[in-house]
DNA sequence: ACAGATTAGTTTGCGCCGCAAACTAGTGTT
DNA sequence: AACACTAGTTTGCGGCGCAAACTAATCTGT
């Protein structure tokens, strides 16, 4: 066992977490649309409980990490905005997932 | 089932989610107090992989939020620093745990 | 037609926080 | 006495998340 383990659990992956991932807002953002695939943001807006305002940020934040696509149309002269995960969206999102339940799994109680 | 659902993943424990624990740092210290049960300020520097000064600020902001208990002690002239997880700090720490395994666990892929 | 309200977002500003680097203090060594 | 080492603490700054203010387009009542 090196010195840098205690029992199974390795403290590596939490050392270098993806903060983009990691961020409460974004981890609900991603969540979601790891799930549906495709998402407007006003479903976005009542599935996280974000204000407009964060929401937006954090969407242009994802958008520029490029794990989000956004994509703008009009549907009866409303503007719709459409989010979907790209596939590094994905992968990263696994990989934190993974990250976390490795961690946070194989623990006592 | 609710608007704020997805299929079985609740975002709610995301969203309040304790900041106190969720920070890497911390989460890495207090992963490690779980098991040990008490360390002292040398084997969480190597075990963590932080420098000394972040280690020290994060144990004191964990002890100002009740989940750590620090005590320090001489040995042969050498002072020792032990920290131990409190409690609070263990039932944050179980809490959280549950949290981030609810969310992340019942997930596809 | 134009005033006000509603929807759908974006931008701005502030306060907090994590990190690295600088500093402190005590012990051992020569 | 001077220097180095260990064991921590404090400081300063850059970045980030959040709320509030702002923008722009459509709808509604009169």
């Amino acid at each position: 066992m090196s010195p840098s383990e205690i029992g199974s659990e390795e403290l590596g992956p939490i050392a270098d977490i993806n903060r983009m991932v990691h961020e409460p807002a974004r981890l609900m953002i991603l969540a979601v649309l790891y799930v549906v695939e495709s998402a407007d943001f006003v479903f976005l807006l009542h599935q996280t409980g974000l204000t407009r305002g964060n929401l937006s940020s954090h969407l242009s934040k994802l958008e520029t990490a490029g794990y989000v696509a956004i994509e703008k149309e009009f549907v009866e002269r409303i503007p719709r905005t459409l989010i979907r995960l790209t596939g590094e969206g994905r992968k990263a999102f696994q990989a934190y997932r993974q990250s976390m339940l490795q961690v946070l799994g194989h623990l006592p109680g």
